[in-house]
DNA sequence: AAGCAGTGTTAACGCTCATTAACGTCGTGC
DNA sequence: GCACGACGTTAATGAGCGTTAACACTGCTT
């Protein structure tokens, strides 16, 4: 009754917009009447729906962060319930960052760049979940690739999410490559950077 | 005599303090009296400096781009007039902009991220900057891979800048790599990245 | 019909913060 | 020795902004 409906309420809308304005002009440069004046009511009245404009962020960030974690943990134990290979749950790992990356672009910005803005109860939290979605990576990678050792297999996780979420950072103008077409691109480039890793030495 | 010096003018210093905690906590985060503390000066004293704190981050900015521009545009012409082939000028591009990455992590971070808040002016000619960067590596690339398009080639390069970019967000403690290990790390990730874009469909 | 929960509105408060004013101090060239 | 530029300081100003107060309106529920 209280979690998810089909209509989007409006403090989904609100954190919709929230998460638009955040990633475009940054935490401190969004004003809460911008905010309202997003979905059509005017300042104060966000305060019926949160307590604040450190809650509209702190909310956004957990909930992103718990969100990619559970998807990656959802795709991990589906994939080991099913007896496939380390290397096809790999693929799906990507699949699932880039259909995130992809979809939610003002999410990804934010996830890396707000969370310092949190309050320290919070803030602990997001980078709890996302330490935990960095290990499961580098599980599933050191599987694939027995030869790396854990700090270069966690460098390259966390370089590869750099890459996967390089999206948000195209000039908007230009002949870009379609959400497939880029999709498949990215996956190339991530599959390409993780043999690479494991690849020591090889002149 | 007036471009740069042995000793570091208090301008420097400003500049390189301001750096570091524009990227710990974004443009609106950090105050100008924090900024005179972290110079031995307070406050008010840095507009003797600067004409305001946008001035600084504009001055940060445009500087950084320039220096990435220049920086490659150098080693391209190296490499033409060395009759070097287009493969290691490609080497060379990405060791120059890890260089960057690693001994500059501040300013790496600010550059995609506080751009926004220039003035007009400043961010025109900062984008501008940033695209004659993309623009030699999109040329270089395709150079070394003629089969990549142009849109693809685009892309893959800011994928690779994300990658590139990607050590400010390794978390403080844990075992990394050290600055010799992680460097040809991402070196060997960036090369794979290309090399997986070029091979196209490659099952 | 009364009452109340939910949802807005506008006006006011108070704090932060960039910027400016007004005022010192030190070293250097005449 | 003294003016003056370079460099700082503290106090005041003024705008922006998050938050709260006080006050409607709407639509159920009894």
């Amino acid at each position: 009754m209280s979690t998810t409906s089909a209509a989007p309420t409006r403090r989904e809308q609100i954190l919709k917009e929230a998460a638009r304005l955040f990633a475009e002009r940054g935490f401190h440069g969004v004003g809460v009447d911008e905010i309202g004046a997003a979905v059509g009511i005017s300042g104060p009245g966000l305060y019926r729906h949160f307590a604040g404009k450190d809650a509209m962020l702190a909310e956004l960030l957990v909930g992103i962060s718990g969100r990619l974690l559970t998807g990656g943990k959802l795709r991990a134990t589906e994939a080991r319930d099913g007896g496939v290979v380390a290397d096809e749950l790999l693929d799906s790992l990507i699949e699932g960052h880039i259909d995130f990356a992809l979809d939610d672009r003002p999410l990804i910005t934010l996830h890396d760049r707000e969370l310092d803005r949190l309050r320290d109860s919070d803030r602990k939290l997001v980078r709890q979940l996302q330490r935990q979605y960095v290990e499961l990576w580098v599980e599933v990678v050191r599987e694939v690739y027995p030869q790396l050792t854990e700090a270069v297999a966690r460098a390259t996780v966390h370089a590869v999410f750099g890459l996967l979420n390089s999206t948000p950072h195209l000039s908007r103008p230009g002949p870009l490559p379609g959400r497939g077409a880029m999709a498949g691109l990215l996956h190339r480039l991530a599959r390409g950077a993780f043999a690479a890793a494991a690849s020591d030495g090889v002149g």
